[in-house]
DNA sequence: GTGAAAGCGCTAACAG
DNA sequence: CTGTTAGCGCTTTCAC
């Protein structure tokens, strides 16, 4: 980026300039204190060795230390233990972190969140492009992860790539064949939902699906909501999302056999929806009932939709990837819970 | 993270467990096709040696190297050249990625943009607490990062530390001395508001101030306004926030020569402003107008606001980090400008 | 208890 | 043009 559109822009050398003299090493550490690498090995990393050093010279290495602000280099230490710490976190579709989406947003606070808590350290990548076979930033990653949380809604050359490699990876929220999963409880969501509709006296349900999902988590909550709505004996019809939506919500709303709840796959398409029909002159609840589903804290506050535990699902996402660096069994799928969420839009 | 609370959990070992064999290496790749190293070295990270392999035997390296899914490993690399191609992000105070704080957010965006373009990874850290001298999660990074872009309201144990460090780091929005900041033109949106205001005749004015912010950028939008409101002849009460906000609001508003425009210092607390004046009954802009500052596409849609190119700020201070590690000289400030955003609030 | 030495996997001299 | 070699800074045997 050029900064010619910057307003002021004061030329003078930044004050951290770069300086020459390079950190201390840890033998410059040694030689200054007078014992060999290995003790202020043992010492600073408090290895479970079983090599013992004296209290005092671990004293004389720890004082040396913070003296001469020696801080051993992470990455000699992860190319000799062949572990980094650093827990990698990709998604393949959707915008990245932004607030029109604040699903990823979630995503990645759970993923920090498990980060703290196991001491790892969160290396973010953006959207790759999935062109062909030309290697995507992911492929240089070679050692420099420990493990991987993938958002991906569907099989591809990298999630290909991904499952043969050696790198653990969890994948979140969908599922991609021969990769561990966590993800929510999207059938009991649906049921949730259904059943909810059904004793409010709902009788005329359109189902709004996003067609352009391969999602497996979207595919569920809709399979699972036609099999409730059946068995509750209501009938519901299938609207394939389409762009723009406006003309097609008004012919819907048109017709003398409107539905009297349109229940969409995730809350943003939801509020958009609600969007449309109050440009069409439809009053939500009254007209017709909305409701959602993902029930992200603060996004969509009077949503009527079901609330599932998205931070929760990465954050267990970094707990099963630090389980298996150390060489632990993992579930190859965890699924967390779901509650209904009781708005004014149903 | 237990997982006490998971719904289902299969206990099928994961698919891509842990497998015994360790990535190939490029000394056996370099045996496989009969070359030596230096080739495979050369031409897989195409550097500009002098030395030049015959085309043939790149080609020969660069199939063997496919077909048998070679990946150089970074760490490695990486100890060797002295740099690692991360950039990390920290911040200091606020919530980390949050959806109520789209602010990090929008800095998070550039700082992404700026690593895209800049082929860089970016490294980021939740939000460390400033406990005395116990080292947080940064220190342990030496080696890791090429570059820092920091978030801090103000110096403490940590930013001294960066100073006195060999890490290049750039600050955004706030200044902290000694390091090169990029920022935005905080002076300009005050006045830009201010003349907008008193040319829509507003007299009475309340500038809504955080008194526990110590940011420069805040303190700077302040002064600023305040002396663009003298020169306008206009008389402005500054209001140090208070919490809760609504019974001190009420008071204000209660009084014979309330104001008629609230001036909040940032969007975030305009938007919670104008939630407590409905609270209290009053309308915006009817009873009093309010103008925020900053301008987070998206965030709150309908306020009279400066717009600040922050997603600008922090993929300049990325390209500025990147011509640190180029050895070439940055400028101690970047302030960019911005612009008046007129909505419906004022 | 301590110190020397062998790597982790890669790059960049240098001599063939 | 190719191969040998010497590290990058740290950890971890293994002798002493």
């Amino acid at each position: 980026m050029d900064n010619s559109n910057s307003l002021k822009s004061a030329s003078i050398p930044a004050d951290n300039a770069p300086s020459s003299e390079r950190p201390l090493t840890m033998a410059q550490l040694a030689k200054h204190v007078g014992v060999s690498a290995s003790a202020v090995s043992v010492v600073l990393s408090n290895t479970n060795s079983r090599i013992k050093v004296s209290e005092t010279t671990r004293q004389r290495i720890l004082e040396a230390a913070r003296e001469l602000n020696y801080r051993p280099n992470v990455v000699a230490r992860s190319l000799r233990k062949q572990h980094t710490n650093i827990i990698g976190f990709y998604k393949s579709y959707g915008e990245m972190i932004s607030i029109e989406y604040p699903f990823a947003s979630t995503l990645v606070r759970g993923i920090l969140a498990g980060c703290r808590e196991h001491k790892k350290d969160l290396l973010l990548y953006g959207q790759v492009e999935m062109s062909g076979d030309n290697a995507p930033s992911l492929e240089m990653l070679n050692g420099q992860l420990d493990g991987l949380v993938l958002y991906a809604s569907e099989p591809n050359a990298l999630t290909q790539r991904l499952v043969e490699s050696n790198l653990p990876v969890v994948t979140v929220a969908d599922e991609i064949t021969g990769l561990p999963c966590v993800t929510v409880d999207d059938e009991l969501g649906s049921r949730l939902l259904v059943r909810y509709l059904a004793e409010k006296g709902y009788r005329r349900i359109l189902y709004w699906f996003d067609p352009n999902q391969f999602s497996s988590s979207l595919v569920k909550r809709q399979s699972s909501y036609l099999k409730e709505a059946a068995h509750y004996g209501l009938k519901v019809e299938v609207f394939n999302e389409c762009d723009p939506m406006e003309p097609a919500l008004k012919m819907i709303m048109a017709r003398k056999d409107r539905p009297d709840v349109i229940s969409v796959y995730c809350d943003e398409e939801a509020h958009f929806v609600i969007q449309a029909l109050n440009a069409l002159g439809f009053q939500v609840p009254k007209d017709v009932a909305v409701t959602g589903f993902d029930g992200i804290p603060g996004s969509h506050p009077d949503l009527t939709t079901i609330r599932a535990p998205w931070k929760q699902v990465s954050h267990t996402a970094v707990s099963l990837l630090a389980q298996r660096s150390e060489k632990r069994m993992i579930p190859s799928q965890t699924i967390l819970p779901v509650e209904l969420l009781i708005g004014k839009t149903a």
